[in-house]
DNA sequence: ATATTTTTTTAGACAAGTCTAAAACATATT
DNA sequence: AATATGTTTTAGACTTGTCTAAAAAAATAT
């Protein structure tokens, strides 16, 4: 049996080594789970002693093949309990990852193979971000940067990079939230700058912006 | 905050207290939670601790009017739930509790406000029992015996008193099943032995079986 | 009213998961 | 190569929830 904590370490070693390919620093998963690297250590003996990572004193950890299974799994069920939520719920993007969390842990094979097919077998999540297969294996991302996005193409908002409360307030000042509908309309060759079309009024915004925004093409 | 065992012993205090009013035995507590009492002992402490239950050593528990909120709520969540994977997940009676008891436990008041909606409100979950409201409020429980059932009625199994192996048996071997729709045709004064219809086929069953079923009138 | 049995509580232990403070190790700087 | 800085591990402690064994209280039987 693996507890809730062991999956969310899993998880975190997933997340910050590409997939759990590449060694992870204790102070970066005490990071990433705001804890402390002691815990993190006590905590990589017992995964390793499961052998769910491999890992040596002060060598970084890495996921074992088992290890990655149980991650993409709990991934999976985060992002498909997500688009549960948005689609079936009427949850918006910023409330589902909190209760996602908790969902993820939910012990049941059968539950998120039939909420699969009651969601329709979707690839991605809210955020574009692609959801692993039943073998854990990833479709790529759909989502980009604005700034990526060609003219004349339709795309909507699913994330930002930057979220500073400075570039959220300029985001919520033109009306620009998740989901928002976003018509590339030109883009200056000199400094990339873009004209967009969002609900039907055009805005200009710079590299710096569109650089920091996550879109999906429609 | 209160954890997930102690909103499992609130809930257990809840059901053997009718609602929780009625005051009930740790060992009570002990057999329906298969731990031991001395570990209930310790919980009724803490919970006392946190005013959700009133306890005196010796004397037996009951849920505050605290207490007695959350333990409605725990069981909303669970019965919701498991509206949700019968309804829409084709999950079948046996297969819905265990997994509801991971379920219960989301936190999240929005959460279980839209599954709630989405599910169109029910009032009752797959077994026939009632759903609490917001406040903690009980409809009367839809199950009856099929006993009680008058002829010419249509009705369906939801469950069972007695689950011993030999009753479950009988059951099996004449195709009733959780769900199974019956029809009462005939009810004999004499013994208050019954005929039934099932898929079309009829069969004489004795007041012991009829009293030991129960069903929800369609 | 006493003795016996059952129920309940206490005492002491353990595993999981976390923390702080100190020690050990690794890396970067001079 | 020696020192300083940063990272990681260890040591020891604490909380939560559980257990066994023993003591205390309550209920039942004689
Ligand atoms: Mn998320
Ligand atoms: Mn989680
Ligand atoms: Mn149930
Ligand atoms: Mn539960």
């Amino acid at each position: 049996m693996v507890t809730q904590s062991e999956e969310n370490y899993l998880k975190a070693i997933y997340h910050l080594g590409k997939q759990g390919s590449i060694s992870v620093s204790t102070n970066a998963i005490a990071e990433k789970m705001t804890t402390k690297a002691s815990s993190v250590t006590d905590m990589l003996k017992k995964l390793a002693e499961k052998e769910l990572v491999d890992y040596k004193k002060y060598q970084g950890v890495s996921l074992t093949k088992e290890g990655k299974i149980i991650a993409a799994n709990v991934v999976r069920k985060h992002r498909l309990w997500e688009v549960f939520l948005v689609e079936k719920l009427n949850f918006s993007w910023n409330e589902v990852h909190d209760i996602a969390e908790q969902l993820e842990h939910i012990k049941s094979q059968k539950l998120i193979n039939e909420l699969d097919a009651f969601l329709g077998l979707p690839t991605h999540d809210p955020h574009g971000d692609p959801i692993p297969d039943r073998e854990g294996n990833l479709q790529k991302s759909q989502k980009i940067f604005l700034s990526q996005v060609n003219p004349s193409v339709n795309c909507s908002c699913v994330g930002v990079k930057d979220s500073s409360d400075n570039f959220l307030k300029y985001l919520d000042k033109n009306s620009i939230a998740i989901g928002t509908a976003i018509q590339v309309l030109t883009k200056e060759a000199f400094d990339e700058s873009m004209t967009i079309k969002i609900n039907n009024s055009e805005l200009t915004i710079s590299k710096e912006i569109a650089s920091n925004m996550y879109v999906k093409i429609n």
